[in-house]
DNA sequence: AGCACGCCGACT
DNA sequence: GTCGGCGTGCTC
């Protein structure tokens, strides 16, 4: 039996299946999908098996065989392996990185390169040792077996030593590859199975004995095995008198591995479902159907917020569920909180696992065991939540469709969205794509012009609305608040004076309010305020940016950072400002206004600690604050049903990015933290304040009005080429020499352009853009141009990018040139 | 990506 | 004459 498999070693030229033979005793444990260590040229590495087969086309001879199989059972299903394959022909990343991605970190490759000393006598040779050379032959025969990296450090100084003991046999290399995941194991007591058994030992034991009988009344009361260390705090005891009861084997300590259940600890109530409203239960039903017909559907489902979308999702889910298969659901990291989780927790039970970027690597990798194991049939987490090995999947929710952390940044460079609808088609699974904001390129997809383009590959969306708010409650008023105007009346404070009114009333009434503030165009920087210096990085085409806790301003992109300046490095001036973040300086501002007013701040100096962001969001909660202040993550998260003012402070600011998804981020923003005010009993009121009332992102979310929006946006869209009527691949290069890196850029678009006028004939039609210098030109020295491709949807012109990037081979090889490659970039830096 | 093999300059 | 520089090419 042979093994084609993918070596972890991402380059270009490794990028393909190298077949290698199954061992006899290995052919139960190697299977598609499973993880195996493999000899490749003089190391070994590892690599995912994708394909079995009785024979091979090589040279028989020329075939090595595995050299360990890593996997009981093989971690990526037959399908995955499949989907990674597809991730990376349609993403350009290497099949590797795609395979990586799959899994959890806890079983990412790591290699250790391991010494022991030769058998005396076996190099056949009388030991010609240099000086020195004993004394390390001699420590590494002590340990048995050596890190390589370890006797290096240990014998610095003699490097040389330690490699000629190695080329001349003295020393042998093991090498291995491990993972970080060693299945934790705790030792657990065990008591014997006839509890009556434990009462005649009872009286066996010495009077003196209290420790001990202590142990056997607990196991009396409860026999269910514990955990050594729970048994040892809760009966206050050492560990002596629990080991002399299992010498005498009345008791059983064995290692067993433990599931940490992050959630263990929490209870949740359970919910039954809810009685769906006339406009819930058609949507519902709909996606019934859906689920149960057992073929890719994939569904759009515009609910305003408040519009109970999330309980549609729940009861398709337990459609989906009472037809035995699984269900995948997707939120955005930052609204993967305990509430969120809670409310599935309470409707599954036990049959839902969560995985999410604060679980530590173990916790992460039991939950992703449980999923593995069909332990459970619901998971709930961020954008890799969509790679869960079921096997049987019927529905996957999207919720908040539109945002922009579905796509990875860093390769492979996926979108969550078309992930999904791959699987869908796969497993003749439904898809809900739920936001209350549409993405542009989903809502496109909806349309009959796109209906009519549609392929297996990009199936059209069936549109579902959800217009009214489950409570009844109407939308707040939105008030447009011209800050020109302000200025032209002496205003230049943070606060208008209707704003400043209005927060005014609401400390008086005891309400609250949640201020925001986008971060863009209010970073923190540090400025001489006497000749205009602004203090850049050196290694960076950016700003630094100025941490107050450490007191130190910092580069965002490379980490250099230097003390805070008392002088101007240009005009010696001690007038140095260090602006804090934008939301520091509002809440220096309100407690000037507003003496004695409590603010609870929420942005990445005061959300970085583990659990930070929910303790906020409690204590607001509770009303322990009157302000809510903060960044895009006030815009998310929890009802809260005494605010009843929310102030957007700056809504332009994203409006003036050079980014062409400008105004959809502006709308999506101030509809979303629309949504929070008075959502319960008490109305609530929206204050945007803006340079540009006029603005139809703006004007458009103070009206609620989604429709209204999107047709504006689409026709601009139209208009200037941009998505979603045509798609776009950003290519970045990057390298330390600009001259090389403009006739990279020159070489790399004259042989797109080449490629695509081959192709003319084949319908193939491109624009490319550039080589232009990238938004951040620079980064950690080295320069970054970009080329923008743009062509219309239907095509498939990853192959063309893949051959025309192909050219810049050689100066990858040679020269250090970077090349990285972005289908549907969501970011154009 | 690594790592070895291989062919040219400045050192004992 | 040799040590080591990194260009070139391969890895089942
Ligand atoms: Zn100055
Ligand atoms: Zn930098």
């Amino acid at each position: 039996m042979y093994a084609k498999v993918i070596v972890d070693v991402p380059a270009r030229p490794t990028n393909r299946a190298f077949d290698y033979s199954i061992p006899e005793h290995m052919r139960e444990l190697v299977a598609v999908g499973s993880r195996v260590g493999v000899p490749f040229g003089p190391r070994t590495v590892q690599g995912f098996v994708v394909e079995l087969h009785p024979g091979t086309q090589l040279d028989p001879s020329k075939v090595k065989p595995i050299k360990t199989a890593m996997d009981l059972q093989p971690p990526l299903t037959e399908e995955l392996v499949k989907l990674a394959s597809w991730i990376s022909r349609t993403y350009l990343c290497h099949e590797v990185t795609a395979l990586q991605a799959m899994i959890p970190g806890a079983l990412k490759a790591k290699y250790e390169r391991h010494v022991k000393a030769a058998e005396p006598g076996a190099s056949g040779l009388l030991p010609l040792l240099l000086p020195g050379q004993e004394e390390i032959l001699a420590y590494v025969r002590r340990q048995e077996t050596v890190e390589l990296q370890s006797l290096m450090d240990k014998f610095a100084d003699d490097a040389g030593l330690v490699k000629g003991l190695l080329d001349e046999g003295f020393l042998v290399e093991i090498q291995m590859v491990k993972d970080r995941m060693s299945a934790k194991k705790a030792l657990t007591v065990f008591a014997p199975e006839d509890p009556s058994q434990l009462e005649a030992w009872l009286g066996e034991l010495p009077a003196k004995a209290a420790k001990q009988r202590e142990v056997l009344e607990h196991f009396i009361r409860q026999p269910e095995p514990m955990k050594l260390t729970d048994l040892l705090t809760e009966l206050n005891l050492s560990a002596g008198s629990v080991k002399a009861l299992a010498d005498r084997g009345w008791l059983r300590i064995e290692e067993v591995e433990v599931q940490r259940d992050p959630y263990a600890s929490r209870s949740f109530k359970p919910t039954s479902p809810l009685p769906l409203t006339p406009e819930q239960a058609g949507v519902y039903e709909r996606i019934r159907d859906a689920v149960l017909s057992e073929r890719q559907r994939v569904f759009l489902l515009h609910g305003v917020t408040g519009s109970g979308k999330t309980e549609v999702y729940l009861q398709s889910i337990q459609t989906c569920l009472d037809q035995g298969r699984e269900a995948i659901v997707l939120v955005p990291e930052i609204a993967l909180t305990p509430q969120m989780v809670e409310r599935f927790k309470g409707r599954f039970g036990n049959r839902v696992a969560v995985l999410h970027s604060r679980l530590s690597h173990g916790e992460r990798y039991d939950e992703w065991r449980k999923i593995a194991r069909r332990e459970v049939s619901v998971v709930i987490g961020a954008r890799s939540a969509i790679f869960a090995p079921f096997t049987k999947i019927g529905l996957i929710i999207i919720d908040e469709e539109h945002e922009t952390t579905y796509k990875q940044e860093e390769s492979p460079k996926y979108h969550a969205r078309d992930v999904a609808i791959a699987r869908a088609a796969e497993h003749g699974a439904s898809v809900i794509l739920g936001s209350a904001t549409p993405s542009l390129e989903s809502m496109y997809r909806t349309t009959n012009e796109a209906a009519a383009a549609a392929t297996p590959e990009r199936p059209a969306f069936e549109l579902l609305s959800m217009p009214s708010r489950v409570e009844g409650r109407p939308l707040p008023p939105v008030r447009i608040i011209d800050m020109r105007e302000e200025l032209k009346n002496g205003n230049r404070s943070m606060f208008s004076r209707d704003l400043y009114k209005a927060i005014e009333e609401r400390l008086h009434k005891k309400e609250q309010i949640v201020l925001l503030l986008n971060r863009r165009g209010y970073a923190t920087f540090v400025m001489c305020r006497t000749c205009g210096y602004v203090a850049d990085c050196p290694h960076c085409d950016i700003s630094l940016t100025y941490h107050q806790s450490s007191r130190a301003i910092r580069c965002h992109y490379c980490g250099y950072a230097e003390r805070e300046l008392s002088l101007c490095p240009d005009c010696g001036s001690e007038h140095i400002r260090h602006f804090g973040t934008g939301t520091q300086r509002v809440e220096e501002e309100l407690a000037k206004l507003f003496p004695g007013i409590r603010v609870i701040r929420m942005d990445v100096d005061t959300t970085t600690e583990k659990g930070s962001h929910e303790k906020w969001l409690t204590m607001f909660g509770n009303r322990q604050a009157d302000v809510l202040l903060g960044t895009q993550m006030v815009a998310k998260g929890l009802d809260f049903p005494y605010v009843t003012l929310v102030g957007a402070l700056a809504a332009d600011s994203v409006l003036n990015l050079p980014d062409f998804r400008a105004a959809e981020r502006t709308f999506q923003l101030l509809t979303q933290v629309a949504g929070r005010a008075g959502r319960h009993q008490l109305p609530g009121e929206v204050y945007v304040q803006t340079y540009t009332p006029e603005h139809y992102s703006i004007v458009s979310a103070s009206r609620h009005d989604y429709m209204g929006f999107m047709r504006k946006e689409m026709m601009m869209r139209r208009l200037h080429n941009y998505p979603p009527f045509h798609r776009l691949v950003l290519i970045t290069l990057s390298h330390e020499q600009v001259q090389l890196l403009i006739r990279s850029g020159e070489v790399l678009a004259a042989r797109l352009k080449e490629l695509a006028e081959d192709r003319r004939d084949q319908g193939v039609e491109l624009e490319v853009l550039g080589p232009v210098a990238s938004p951040i030109s620079r980064i950690k020295d080295r320069y970054r141009f970009q080329c923008m491709i743009k062509y219309r949807g239907d095509q498939d012109i990853a192959q063309i990018v893949e051959q025309a990037a192909s050219v810049l081979e050689d100066a990858v090889k040679t020269q250090k040139l970077t090349v990285s490659i972005d289908v549907d970039p969501q970011l154009l830096m």
